[in-house]
DNA sequence: GAGACGTTACTACACTGTCAGTAAGTAAGA
DNA sequence: TCTTACTTACTGACAGTGTAGTAACGTCTC
């Protein structure tokens, strides 16, 4: 909770000892999880005592809001133009990532247990991640609106659902794929994927399994035990 | 490390006791993770002390474990005739559940926390998370050809690709929605999403962001930052 | 010599697991 | 049916560990 905005007289060396921490805490956190991720460990990797890392951050919490700032910061670098494609080219973009993300497993890793460790009570990246996915959400509708003016469509209602299950199912292979490497193929089922999704917006057709509503109200009707 | 494996001479209330604690723990685990959901605040639930829980299952690992064990068994229980539907009505099934998921936060966000945090070192539910999902990929690959078979076509070697997206975007989905119940609409998008993957297995179409072969190789050569 | 950088030493706490002991139940034999 | 022998279901106290944060102190560098 303590909020020292730290806003450092920033010396060279010093910023690069900071990115250094922070490599340092992604590993670690990838590795264990915020929760069991020691500061201590984070400060061994640097050649520091772990009250060093708090004088840099001023706290845990903080730490981990800079790390993941910092992954996102790294991310637009890897970008010829700094800027993110439009239209069908930003759903090529999430393809290239996928491939570029089986050789970053550490990363991967960090991101797959922060992200789902966050939906829990207080847990201090929460606001980040519920900001990212509505960021990403809103680009992939962009990028679907895009794709439809392209080619004289009017945009259909299931750009939302469409959006949500593309940033879904790539989280959700990331999973798999770090507790099964050898049986789940990231980037090739992550190609699939989107390219399914990606096609069932802009090309859709008649319901293989009836429709939503049949299958809903038979849902909702049937199995009525709340945990 | 307590092996003990327990084999209770059942007394009746001794069980309905221990299916309490199961419930309780299943609760603090979705709230906190596994672990920062310590056994106090199970035990408070059941107006025990901590050492009496440990009395039961020998150890919080173990507990973890006894927790996933009796969802599963819960789960099954829903099914009428004691088994999974096959072919189509097997991703209706999946549908099904995704409806009845919205009013089961509760477990679902235990789930969400607790199969990411299961990628982490030596964490206790590994086993059973690599387990869960090889048995679910493989259910899947099986329902789709099923569907082929009954079609009357040659079963696409997408299915594992499919079966595996599937089962992410489910998981995925839940991530999003518990940290935006308001913007995600878990049940149809996954029902959007579901039909999209199962269509794109038995009656593809051609590419619509470019074959994979060039974006892959246009991926690798790119972005050749490791973290 | 002022402030940034970092250490050592310490506090405070949360948590798991152990242990000894108690109360209540269960089974068996006389 | 009373007694004895044993088991189950806990409690309370505590040991041990891991960990975040603080405070006081050097030291290097502008």
């Amino acid at each position: 909770m303590s909020s020292t905005r730290r806003a450092p007289r920033a010396r060279p060396e010093t910023l690069a000892k900071r990115t250094e921490i922070l490599r340092a805490a992604t590993a670690t956190f990838g590795a264990k999880g915020y929760n069991r991720g020691p500061l201590t460990e984070i400060a061994d990797q640097v050649g520091m005592t772990h009250a060093g890392i708090l004088h840099h951050f001023g706290s845990k919490d903080q730490l981990l809001v800079e790390v993941l700032k910092y992954r996102d910061r790294t991310d637009v670098e890897g970008l010829q133009d700094q800027r993110m494609p439009d239209g069908l080219d930003r759903f090529r973009h999430l393809v290239r990532t996928a491939f570029a993300n089986e050789s970053r497993h550490g990363i991967v890793q960090a991101y797959a247990v922060l992200s789902a460790e966050s939906v829990t009570d207080d847990h201090p990246g929460r606001a980040y991640f519920q900001e990212r996915y509505r960021t990403l959400r809103q680009d992939l509708r962009e990028a679907f609106e895009d794709a439809c003016a392209e080619r004289g469509i009017t945009v259909p209602a299931t750009v939302d659902r469409a959006a949500a299950s593309i940033l879904a199912v790539m989280d959700g292979l990331q999973v798999q794929w770090l507790l099964a490497r050898d049986d789940v193929e990231l980037a090739e089922a992550s190609a699939f994927a989107i390219e399914a999704l990606v096609g069932a917006v802009l090309d859709p057709r008649p319901s293989l399994l009836g429709e939503a509503g049949s299958v809903a109200a038979d849902a909702r009707s049937a199995t009525d035990r709340d945990a």
